[in-house]
DNA sequence: AGCACGCCGACT
DNA sequence: GTCGGCGTGCTC
């Protein structure tokens, strides 16, 4: 009998591959890119097999468990994506593969510890609670919560490296462990529904049942009345809890109804869908010229059924939705699918919503507030085909559409596109392109803000640049102007942070009943608390920053880490009592608008108000019919909002994003000052837009205000040439972080000295990074702490004219690691690597 | 990640 | 010698 083995990748352990025996009833399902369940250690886990040889030379194998799927669970492009996304994120392929697949669908076995019956608990721990704290601490833990599994232990004692403890005290008999095998943990939902059995299905027969019942059962009455006129001619099953809910009846009712043999209550199989609660009606939209040009040329790629990239550059309001949204009927006609990434699905419910109403297409909304259940089943729903358009967030760039034509990434320029905080830490707009090439499709990339290098890539020819330089439906661009405060309180004329003018354009819009959007890019009250005695300023004791004021909560937090206190009511370092909030937050502005414009309805939207599922839906439909005058809130208000009602927009301050220490920051300010000026004057009103500033100077605003896009870019472009950063190079952040400050930087100052004497002038390696790559740092990173943990950075500019490809750079990175891991890694302090990296702070 | 193993200091 | 804590390194 001829052998099998596989290479199986396991998540987290690096791009090692592990092989595996098939034991010969699994020979014929073993394929590249199904998943196995296998031994790993002393459990069994989920792994992808990557590979299939006939031999091998490793001894002592162990033999495959369980193969879990009949086919690969993803289509060739996306597999083909994640294995590129490992190597250029320096991810593990386990890692990518991982992230791509909905959470629990993996089976792993569990290990759960709980206290031995009939232990005597009191004589262990009078005997060990001074000798063995941790071991007394797992025990109080166990009799506390019963059986529970060694990560929540670990959580609930706090106590590090509690593996030891556990093996003695299972070894002295003290507790015993249970390993189950979680197959996978998400089930489909399923709901009752409700139908008229056969006979009843007759109208004049119910017509007849409904008069008899009428004087005895008016419930039973109500619930026949509302299931007839909702199942008219069709007899379709009707949801028993709306049916509940219409009727105003209750269960016994319709149980009654079910025991005279009326109806049917049976169990289905629901899938939990995103159903937005905003309404918008369908106007007959016929493209403009631009549009049309720029739809005709989409189409010339997706017929090709080959690769091609454009960059669709529509100013706010230009109506580049409307260009996806033919594009994508087009590649459905085909037999192909589409796939839509947004930055955010609650920031854009319009879009979503517009999706909905303009093509007649089952599609599958995929987004950061769903549950568990809800990822799997949309997850599920696009695996077998039953929907070909997908639309969503960052993660959506892993759905398995097959036959995939067209991806658009809307709002190319959003960060959110960029994981940061966890590996694999990937753009999803960069890697559209990479899938797009794998699967011969095409890529929309839209924006009324390129990114830089979105705009770099069209202008040298690598996309195709398709512009719609005006707004669709003839409206004018809104009129933008600058208010200096610096002059204002020169003058003696600033209170607050609403200058005059602001006020007076508020009042007037009010008056004639259009609406208002205010933006302030900080939430909270203040953004600083400093005693005006000493000077002294209220910091996070987690992290390097200062802490906000809520005025809803009353108390002091921390945005990074979550840490709250309250407000002193002395300075702890010299005792004076003035304590000043400065800084202008969110909750600041909503108070002084109340001061200024009593009676005026004000409504504001940050992370603070909408938390709760829904609550943006709630706040926008609001606004948008009337029932509030003022939109006010953070970056938010800027994104993907269109209201016919608004014309005017204030920014309270511009200046927020313009300061800080990052190589984007100007691009930041423009993209979002241009965003949320968009939101004026979508119809026939004129729109308006007031900036108020301490730096009018600034060359970002003044590109603002000229509505001049390529001027922004061109003069941005020259600063970046200047100082190697992208698009004139590829960056890498190697960050290192850990409890221990000192550890950190000697990890920090380690690794950049390899890297100079590998990068250096006297360098030897082959592929010479010499002179292609430039190191800075390392240095403590803008917020030198966070979450108790010290930060160091290194970053490497990888210059494009000489390393167009990156090899070098990461030939440079990987042996770097290696010889960093092997000789250097202190185990306290971690170590990793952003490629592309969005923000550096 | 999850787990075992082995080293080392404190205590018997 | 033995016990408990902690760091290191392997998992086919």
């Amino acid at each position: 009998v001829k052998e099998v083995y596989v290479n199986i990748i396991l998540p987290h352990l690096s791009n090692r591959e592990l092989t595996y025996i098939v034991p010969t009833d699994l020979h014929g399902a073993a394929k590249v890119g199904v998943r196995a369940l296998v031994p790993l250690g002393k459990r069994l886990t989920t792994g992808f097999i990557v590979g299939i040889n006939s031999r091998t030379d490793i001894k002592d194998l162990k033999e495959v468990r369980d193969v879990l799927d009949r086919e690969p669970i993803f289509p060739d492009d996306l597999w083909k994506s994640t294995r590129w996304m490992a190597g250029y994120y320096f991810a593990s392929w386990g890692d990518v593969l991982k992230a791509s697949t909905p959470q629990g669908i993996h089976p792993e076995t569990k290990r759960r510890i709980s206290l031995k019956e009939g232990v005597n608990i009191e004589e262990l721990l009078s005997k060990s609670s001074t000798s063995a704290p941790k071991r007394t601490a797992v025990i109080k833990a166990l009799q506390q919560y019963g059986k529970i599994s060694v990560s929540q232990l670990v959580k609930k004692t706090g106590v590090k490296s509690i593996y030891s403890s556990l093996s003695d005290l299972e070894r002295l008999g003290y507790i015993e462990t249970e390993e189950t095998l979680a197959r996978s943990r998400v089930k489909p939902r399923l709901e009752n529904f409700v139908e008229f059995t056969g006979p009843f299905q007759d109208k004049e027969v119910l017509k007849k049942k409904i008069s008899e019942t009428e004087k005895n059962a008016p419930k039973q009455v109500a619930i026949l009345i509302t299931l007839l006129s909702r199942s008219t001619g069709t007899n379709e099953p009707m949801s028993l809890v709306k049916l509940m809910r219409h009727s105003k009846a209750s269960l016994s009712s319709v149980r009654a109804l079910r025991d005279k043999g009326i109806v049917n209550i049976f169990p289905l199989e629901v899938t939990r869908d995103y159903k937005s609660g905003f309404s918008e009606t369908l106007a007959d939209i016929v493209l403009n010229r631009h549009q049309q040009t720029a739809l005709d040329e989409i189409l010339k790629g997706t017929k090709s059924n080959r690769f091609q990239s454009y960059l669709l550059h529509g100013v706010t309001g230009s109506g580049k939705t409307q260009v996806y949204i033919e594009a994508i009927r087009e590649v459905l006609k085909a037999g192909k699918t589409a796939l839509v990434l947004v930055p955010e699905i609650s920031l854009t419910p319009q879009l979503v919503h517009r999706f909905r109403l303009n093509l007649e297409e089952e599609m599958a909304v995929m987004h950061s507030r769903m549950s568990v259940g809800e990822r799997y089943d949309a997850w599920r729903r696009v695996a077998d085909g039953k929907c070909r358009i997908v639309i969503g967030v960052r993660s959506a760039i892993f759905a398995p559409l097959k036959n995939l034509g067209l991806i658009v990434v809307d709002e190319e320029h959003e960060a959110t596109y960029k994981q940061y905080d966890a590996s694999p830490r990937y753009n999803a707009r960069d890697v559209a392109l990479v899938r797009a090439r794998f699967a011969n499709a095409v890529v929309v990339l839209g924006s009324a803000t390129p990114s830089v290098e979105s705009y770099f890539n069209a202008l040298s020819g690598k996309y195709k640049l398709l512009q719609l330089p005006e707004r669709a439906d003839n409206a004018k661009l809104p009129k933008i102007e600058i208010v200096d405060l610096a002059q204002e309180r020169k003058a003696g004329k600033l209170k607050g942070s609403i200058s005059v003018q602001l006020k007076e354009r508020i009042e007037s819009r009010l008056t004639k009943g259009e609406g208002v959007i205010l933006l302030q890019n900080r939430r909270g009250f203040s953004t600083y608390a400093e005693c005006l005695d000493c000077g002294y300023v209220e910091t996070c004791e987690n992290c390097n920053v200062t802490l906000t004021y809520h005025v809803t909560k009353k108390h002091l937090r921390c945005h990074y880490c979550g840490f709250v206190k309250q407000p002193p009511t002395a300075c702890p370092e010299c005792l004076g009592v003035s304590l000043y909030y400065g800084g202008v937050g969110t909750q600041k502005v909503e108070d002084e608008v109340a001061t200024l414009l009593p009676g005026v309805k004000l409504v504001r939207m940050d992370l603070d108000t909408t938390t709760r599922k829904g609550s943006h839906d709630k706040i926008l439909s609001q606004f948008a019919d009337g029932g509030t005058d003022i939109l006010l809130g953070t970056q938010m208000v800027a994104k993907g909002l269109d209201f016919s009602r608004v014309t005017l927009v204030g920014v309270i301050s511009a200046d927020t994003g313009m300061l800080l220490p990052d190589f984007r920051a100007s691009e930041r300010t423009f993209q979002l000052l241009t965003q949320v000026s968009g939101r004026a004057g979508r119809s026939e009103l004129e729109g308006e837009v007031i900036i108020q500033t301490y730096l009018p100077e600034h060359f970002s605003l003044k590109y603002v205000l000229a509505n001049d896009y390529v001027g922004f870019y061109n003069h941005e472009l020259i600063s970046r040439e200047e100082l190697d950063y992208p698009p004139f190079s590829r960056l890498a952040l190697i960050e290192f972080k850990g409890e221990n400050e000192k550890a950190v930087e000697q990890c920090a100052v380690k690794f950049a000295d390899l890297l100079k004497e590998a990068s250096g002038p006297r360098s030897k390696s082959a592929v010479s990074s010499r002179l292609t790559c430039k190191v800075l740092g390392p240095a403590p990173a803008a917020i030198s702490k966070l979450k108790r943990n010290y930060r160091w950075h290194i970053v490497i500019k990888s210059i494009r004219s000489k390393d167009p490809s990156g090899k070098s750079l990461r030939e440079l990175l990987l042996n770097t690691e290696g010889i960093y891991r092997r000789k250097f890694a202190d185990s306290n302090v971690k170590m990793t690597i952003d490629i592309d990296p969005q923000g550096m702070m």
